[in-house]
DNA sequence: CTGTTCATC
DNA sequence: GATGAACAG
């Protein structure tokens, strides 16, 4: 009896320990201290306030959740050294963008909850945040039900040596907001980066299209390296915009 | 917490 | 007009 439980045991370790078996975890290489909150993980950049990117994996089920959205902005105690503050956003001319929307964070109270801490937020244009970050934002959730499920990457990009910020905290006010998103559900594997000037805009959402390569080039972030080097070759090389539609 | 504003559908 | 995101008091 006690032979037989040890096998048990030990074939429920394996089957936990095989990749096929556990959840896939496709969050970019890290270079600095990442943080793991239950519905995502980020990586906090010091110097600038605010996360270097955002990682979570958005299912269709979330995209269908009820959960309210209720403006609850908080700092984050996970940060010892002292993420944002609430201050530093008022009356700078800022909004406090989300990089995990609450909108996909609707399937629990928790998930919402997490999507207000002030590391998930950076410094954005109302009529950015608004417009064209909000419209994307929008065409994810719809790719996310099409697809079954999404594993997408956000966050900020600062291409300057000297920025401006906000705030006691200095936090960075970035010029773009990348966005790479993997399908790895379904029969072809397939991914697709947006590179969008932090500023309103009412062009087409598709004319910021880029390969992951782009993005990884402009950020120097490895995207999706746990992918076998092949497939992530593949699919970062190219874009095919007709895999990603926008008329709904 | 409620009301207001802004961008878009 | 309704919705969603965020600001202001």
């Amino acid at each position: 009896m006690e032979y037989l439980n040890r096998i048990k045991l030990l074939v429920i370790l394996l089957f936990t320990l095989s990749p096929i078996y556990s959840n896939n975890d496709f969050s970019p290489k890290a270079t600095g201290r990442v943080f793991y909150k239950e519905f995502y993980s980020l990586q906090y950049n010091e110097e600038y306030e605010q996360a270097d990117w955002v990682y979570y994996r958005l299912t269709k089920d979330m995209v269908y959740g009820d959960e309210k959205r209720r403006d609850s902005f908080k700092v984050d105690s996970d940060i010892e050294t002292g993420s944002a503050a609430l201050k530093d956003y008022k009356s700078s001319g800022f909004d406090r963008g989300h990089l995990v929307p609450a909108a996909d964070m609707k399937i629990s109270k928790k998930a919402m909850s997490e999507s207000f801490y002030m590391s998930n937020m950076s410094p954005q244009r109302p009529g950015f945040n608004r417009g064209i970050w909000k419209k994307l934002e929008s065409f994810v959730r719809f790719w996310a039900v099409e697809n079954e499920e999404l594993y997408i990457v956000t966050g900020p990009v600062f291409t300057e040596e000297t920025y401006l910020t906000i705030g006691e905290n200095r936090v960075g006010i970035p010029e773009y907001f990348y966005k790479v998103i993997l399908d790895y559900k379904g029969e072809e594997i397939k991914a697709i980066g947006f590179l969008l000037p932090n500023k309103k805009s009412s062009i087409p959402i598709m004319k910021y299209a880029l390969s992951v390569n782009d993005i990884e080039d402009l950020t120097g972030i490895d995207f999706f390296y746990n992918l076998p080097d092949d497939i992530e070759e593949f699919i970062e090389k190219d874009i095919d915009i007709n895999l990603w539609p926008t008329d709904r």
